[in-house]
DNA sequence: TCCTAATTGAAAATGAATTTCATTTTCCTT
DNA sequence: AAGGAAAATGAAATTCATTTTCAATTAGGA
């Protein structure tokens, strides 16, 4: 019998802006090295190592920003740094992910995903099936009404997944019967 | 770049029964050989052939019920039916996938299960993380309520995916804090 | 019954995700 | 500034569910 587990979910924590697009956080130098100096932190206190390749793969994660495949991220990386391999780039998104800075997203072509995401922030998605593009939105009612439809079945949600698939504003026109 | 795609998603269409808990449709034989025959006159008219072991891996499919995997589904018949192979097990739901009989999930642990499904129907999915229960629910202010979202984006909702993972009743006391 | 196309099932292939392991690097301690 | 222990790296190997291949078998219409 094959049962369904994740391996210790994040309990999600709302920011709570109703039917918003969400702004996608698009490289501000700012928060970025913001970031960086959480992760040197972070590292110190686990007694993990800061590393130059570790340096360069966070920079260039954040700076892409969303939704970004290990191995495209490596691609994206392999351009300027050859030596950087993709167990390292694999490794790394793996450790942002269990440290809270990036969150691991599977949809529907059930590739692994990652995405810049400080540990408070939710959001769930709109994913066009024609030219590929992802928007984000949050919305509290949303949220609200989940809470109550597990309510009745004495279920305590821990996370959630929310992905509606179709098409976008600019390719409902061309979008098959 | 990888972008999301899917193969040709069946539009959803609504059943909207509020915040139910769905019946699960556990072998009622009446059903199970309605379909059956649905299935047969399916086959007939597409020119494919009824063998012995569709009708023994279809039979067993309709019994069983819920959300099981074609592993699991062979073993199940493996037991009884030592001849029947794994293939054929996969591709008979495959085929029940893509002629309307059945549906495919992928939850969170990343294998794909299938559950007898008219096309007609439609219902999310709530997963408990410690016994690995699953329930189902179908809640129309919900489906409005996406509509509404994406309609803010201009975006056209084709098909979506909603799971909730958490505890159910039974779990809830014993779940990690 | 004959024939053709569909089906079957063992085995191989695929492909993303993960692990292994020998080597290198970090950084804490003398 | 060494020295050394633990962590990190990267190429290659492994895993594992899913999918495809291919030779043999079978269904069902003519
Ligand atoms: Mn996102
Ligand atoms: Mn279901
Ligand atoms: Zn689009
Ligand atoms: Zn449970």
């Amino acid at each position: 019998m094959n049962f369904i587990f994740l391996d210790r979910p994040r309990p999600l924590s709302l920011t709570c802006i109703m039917g918003n697009r969400r702004k996608h956080s698009t490289a501000c130098p700012r928060k970025v090295s913001e970031k960086k100096e959480q992760l040197k932190a972070f590292l110190k206190q686990k007694g993990f190592k800061s590393t130059r390749q570790r340096d360069i793969i966070v920079t260039e994660f954040l700076k892409t920003g969303e939704h970004i495949t290990a191995e495209d991220l490596y691609r994206k990386i392999n351009r300027k740094n050859r030596e950087i391999g993709f167990t390292t780039v694999y490794r790394t998104l793996k450790l942002l992910t269990k440290s809270g800075f990036a969150t691991e997203r599977l949809f529907a072509d059930n590739l692994t995903r990652y995405e810049p995401l400080s540990a408070e922030e939710h959001h769930d998605h709109l994913i066009c099936l024609s030219c590929g593009s992802i928007m984000e939105f949050e919305n509290l009612k949303m949220e609200r009404l989940q809470e109550k439809i597990a309510e009745e079945f004495g279920f305590c949600i821990i996370t959630h997944k929310m992905e509606f698939y179709g098409y976008c504003r600019e390719c409902r026109d061309n979008a098959p019967a």
